[in-house]
DNA sequence: TAGATTGTTAATCGATTAACAATC
DNA sequence: TAGATTGTTAATCGATTAACAATC
């Protein structure tokens, strides 16, 4: 697995959310941004905005802000979302259709073109759009499709060989929302989703708040 | 919203995981763990583990490990996933239906008691053996469960609302899958999951592994 | 001009990593 | 004892914050 470090993360953890409010400005007629609005939407300090935005190479203007058409354009560009990415999604129970129904991927320079599951009874239908296929095709149809992106969506125990089987296609990056570590050449890409990480840091949060004076 | 700057916050989104491996080892027998196994099983190196372990106040035997055991106790404690917490959910869409379908929660202390939604058709249905409400009963029913925490899963036009109607009833944390900023007072806990960051996170490795020769 | 905001440089803070003695 | 592992202390690294000059 790529141990990479990527410098800035958490810069690039808040892009899609400015990218996401700049959109949305756009859409409301607005042509310029200056940052207390971005650090209010955020909740976070209007030095980390700046300094976040910078990274996208953008300048404003001193006085003024920074031009929102600008401003997406570079994130776009900077995270790749200005082409579409396609990928394909395995294992369309409840979590995988949620993604599948997920309309931000829009935005996100993603767009799920293909769905798999093991269930006979979903083969050929249709979710969200998305054409189900069995996962005995997976690696044929991905080599096929020359996709580069795999999302797992499938329960634990089988997310390895669905991992195999992606990379088998030529995969070369797997966003994986199964609770697993996931063995795979280095070459490729995982990011996993630990959902109980954010509940982790609401509950310490909660529990610190009950007890602490300061 | 409350800006309490939680120390340790990375430590803290890695604990669920080990608790995870640590569960499933113990069931499959084991009672001794030393950090090599957890290092490799999170793609992190073993001193990140130890200092994190180290946080729970428990320690290890020098030349042999940690009793599987007493960490998985001393990560609960910590984490305030001894006892189980009470929720509620609102918006049994397809990312709530997902959540309230989450076998996972056990293991993270975390029980969702009753669901809302706006849609007439699903009001009195059970979703995964949870009963679901209409959202005009979402503050009265919240005070009179007394429950604390309030997850929200409606697409984000209507997520302000429910965040009022949460703080309304009472709640006092809100784990919050829309994607926009809620306005809640600062004795209200606001932890948003922004799933596209993850993916910017997924979108730039992949990129800049297809130019970096290093 | 005055007020607002940018962007740079330096300071602080926290997290990760390294080195190593202590212990089983 | 030798090998493995813990846990502490110090060093490094990166991210955030502060201060402030420059600019509209």
């Amino acid at each position: 697995m790529s141990k990479n470090k990527i410098l800035k993360s958490p810069t690039i953890r808040r892009l899609p959310t400015y990218l996401h409010k700049l959109i949305e400005m756009r859409k409301s007629g607005e042509t310029i941004v200056a940052t207390p609005v971005l650090a209010k939407y955020m909740n976070i300090g209007e030095i980390v905005v700046r300094k976040d935005l910078a990274i996208t190479g953008i300048t404003g203007q001193p006085g003024v802000g920074y031009k929102i058409k600008e401003l997406i354009d570079a994130i776009k560009s900077f995270l790749n979302w200005d082409m579409t990415s396609e990928a394909v999604l395995v294992g369309a129970g409840s979590l995988g259709s949620a993604i599948l129904g997920y309309e931000g991927f829009e935005e996100n320079g993603l767009k799920i073109i293909a769905a798999f599951d093991a269930d006979g009874d979903k083969i050929g239908t249709v979710i969200h759009d998305c054409e189900i296929f069995p996962v005995a095709r997976l690696s044929e149809l991905c080599k096929r499709l020359q996709v580069k992106i795999g999302i797992i969506c499938v329960p634990a125990p089988f997310a390895q060989e669905v991992a195999d089987d992606l990379v088998a296609g030529g995969v070369k990056a797997i966003w994986n929302f199964a609770n697993v570590a996931l063995k795979v050449p280095d070459s490729v890409i995982v990011q996993r989703e630990v959902i109980a990480g954010g509940l982790a840091l609401l509950s310490v949060k909660l529990n610190s708040q009950n007890y602490d004076i300061n």
